[in-house]
RNA sequence: GGGCAUAUAGCUCAGCUGGAUAGAGCAACAGCCUUCUAAGCUGUGGGUCGCAGGUUCGAGUCCUGCUAUGCUCGCCA
């Protein structure tokens, strides 16, 4: 039974309510000489018609008699009780909170918080969804990084996870693509580097197209061609969808990432007429200034349109077919779309439809929106015509952090700094994305982007290094020790420094669960953050190798060993790999 | 105009779903490397939580109005 259960319990009988009530009213005081749980007596005041300090008091004083008799569990592992300002404080007892949290964190190994809740159940996590032939730039940075750390968490939690990268491969856009390469293409620019020559022609295009209109007709022509099934025009379809995914396929090697689908909207687009069959049939498809929409004036929303007026698709009925699709297929639990806040409008309308059509799972599609990745300067916008290339990025990041590593570690070989600065400036990357609530949009700034200082992945790594470092330097015997610590050994970390660390990493299952439960990686993100800062300050005011006596190096070693393994499981979490130097 | 967000230190952001004296990082200033990695640590200064009401024992947090900003509102995705 765990401490706040027990307390619970025995409160709930003096204050005559559930103890599941009170279990959600403990708070934890906002400091630690406060104490460790809380309960707030205001709300009791009315109905027991007492100041809260009485009731604080008279709780402290009915919990104190029957320290020896029925609540000797509770006792065993508080220290005291103590009241202030309405509040009834618990004291934990060091010792007891110190091997037991140490204990099943170094007994979860390289996965503390992890828990099969999810097991048996599939969510799907579509996310990145760049369009072919576009340039893969920092802003699907956001959704290719953010949807890669939900689809983790998910997975950490036991859920089976199907990550899908729904590739933009559809459109009148290809039309334009199709004209622009006939027109202007050039074969060897394309093998070279395939979407620089493609955004070379569309822009072309875009640019003639001012001059001579009917180009636009050629591009809807030569795009209504390729839906019927056109040859030639399928057949550059496919390249162009070939050779920018080859090119994507770089980058997700890179950063680690595999997707278990990567279908795009054209594989949905067969799927529609089943669907407007399926509308039809239930009468739910009304025609409206030509067009082919569903009303939503019941949710408070405009009329979906799900076929053009000219009869084509549009993205509205492919998202409609893949949730049929990916339920017929997956049978999933959740199907999470890492999409940006701009969409949102369209994802309440796709979701009321399938809510109309009586799909059952129409609540368990999530659009996990974020912000917008914007430029502070305009002196940033300048790599590739309007866009910062993700790939510039993450080079300029490990370039950084490469002089830095050579700079602190002269000896290191040089394979050896390659994997650590590439491992550390892509780190660093991913942090930017990841460190603050997902819906606020990120100011893009190469200043601190780049600043490798307080709130940064490379602190976390650098943490990370030194409980390695520790264990590194640890002689044998002490080695040896650590692997068979004790409850004895663990109850000996009683300062308030071991004490802060032991509290942070308590934290850490509960920040994880919530992080998944609001998809919202920075909840995890904030809480490793938060044992980096205690672990240091704690390293920094005590000695562990040489505290001259060896139960307690034995036992902070051993912190620092749970530091580690809490710390690297985070990282892994957001997608970023420990390194044990820099 | 309708809808949805957002507004907290000079800057970037937290604030655990209503609790005790609103917290971090950056920047600024002052310190700490002959001791386990200084990508670190310690300290100082910095706040009318956009404005005005309301709800209650208690509001940065909830409700209303206003202001500002962003996104969005059928044939692009």
């Amino acid at each position: 039974m765990t401490l706040t259960s027990l307390i619970a319990k025995a409160l709930s009988i003096h204050l005559s309510v559930d103890p599941e009530e009170v279990t959600a009213n403990l708070t934890t005081p906002p400091r630690p000489e406060m104490g460790d749980i809380a309960l707030p007596c205001f709300r009791y005041a009315k109905v027991m018609r007492k100041a809260p300090q009485a009731i604080a008091d008279e709780l402290k004083a009915a919990l104190d008699k029957e320290r020896e008799t029925s609540l000797k569990a509770l006792y065993e592992r508080i220290e005291r009780i103590d009241t202030a300002g309405g509040y009834l404080n618990f004291f934990v007892r060091r010792d007891y909170y110190a091997k037991s949290v140490l204990r099943g964190t170094l007994d979860a190994h390289d996965r503390p918080g992890a828990t099969r809740e999810g097991e048996g159940k599939t969510v799907i996590v579509e996310y990145s969804s760049p369009n072919i032939a576009k340039p893969f730039h920092v802003g699907h940075g956001f959704s290719t990084f953010l949807g890669e750390a939900i689809a983790n968490l998910f997975e950490y939690g036991g859920y089976r996870v199907e990550r899908f990268n729904h590739l933009g491969d559809y459109g009148t856009q290809f039309g334009k693509l199709i004209v622009a390469w006939r027109l202007w293409g050039d074969q060897a620019a394309l093998d070279e580097a395939p979407i620089k020559e493609l955004t070379r022609i569309y822009v072309k295009f875009h640019e003639e197209a001012e001059k001579r209109p009917e180009l636009e007709d050629d591009a809807r022509a030569a795009f209504s061609r390729l839906e019927q099934g056109g040859e030639e025009e399928y057949a550059l379809w496919e390249t162009f969808r070939r050779v920018s995914l080859r090119e994507f396929n770089t980058i997700y090697e890179r950063v680690g990432i595999h997707f278990d689908n990567t279908n795009g909207e054209s594989f949905y687009s067969p799927m529609i007429p089943d669907v407007v069959e399926e509308l039809t049939k239930m009468n739910l498809l009304e025609e409206s200034e030509g067009a082919q929409v569903v009303d939503l004036e019941a949710f408070d929303l405009n009329p979906c349109l799900i076929l053009k007026s000219d009869g084509s698709t549009i993205y509205a009925s492919r998202d409609i077919a893949s949730i049929l699709w990916r339920d017929k297929t997956y049978d999933f639990y959740k199907n999470v779309y890492v999409v940006g806040i701009p969409q949102k409008n369209h994802f309440n309308q796709v979701f009321a439809v399938m809510k109309r059509m009586g799909f059952p799972k129409a609540d368990d599609c999530v659009h996990v929106a974020f912000g917008t990745v914007k430029f502070a300067e305009g002196a940033l916008a300048t790599r590739t015509g309007n866009v910062v290339l993700l790939e510039d990025l993450l080079n300029t990041s490990v370039a950084k952090t490469r002089a830095l590593i050579e700079a602190n570690n002269p000896d290191m070989d040089a394979m050896t700094v390659d994997e650590t600065a590439e491992k550390i400036g892509v780190g660093a990357v991913r942090y930017a994305y990841l460190r603050n609530s997902r819906e606020r949009d990120i100011m893009f700034s190469w200043d601190e982007m780049l600043d490798f200082e307080g709130e940064t992945a490379p602190y976390l790594l650098y943490t990370v290094t030194r409980c390695a470092s520790l264990e590194r330097k640890a002689p044998e015997e002490i080695a040896q020790k650590l692997e068979a610590v004790t409850d004895e050994q663990l109850s000996l970390l009683l300062s308030d420094h071991e004490q802060e660390v032991i509290r942070e990493i308590e934290r850490f299952e509960k920040s994880v669960a919530l992080a998944r439960d609001s998809f919202e990686p920075s909840i995890m993100v904030r809480q490793i953050m938060a044992i980096a800062r205690a672990f240091n300050t704690f390293y920094h005011h005590t000695a562990v190798l040489k505290s001259g006596d060896e139960q307690l190096t034995v036992a902070r070693l051993a912190l620092s060993r749970a530091v580690g393994q809490t710390l690297k499981a985070g990282l892994r979490l957001m997608g970023i790999s420990p390194v044990d130097r820099m």
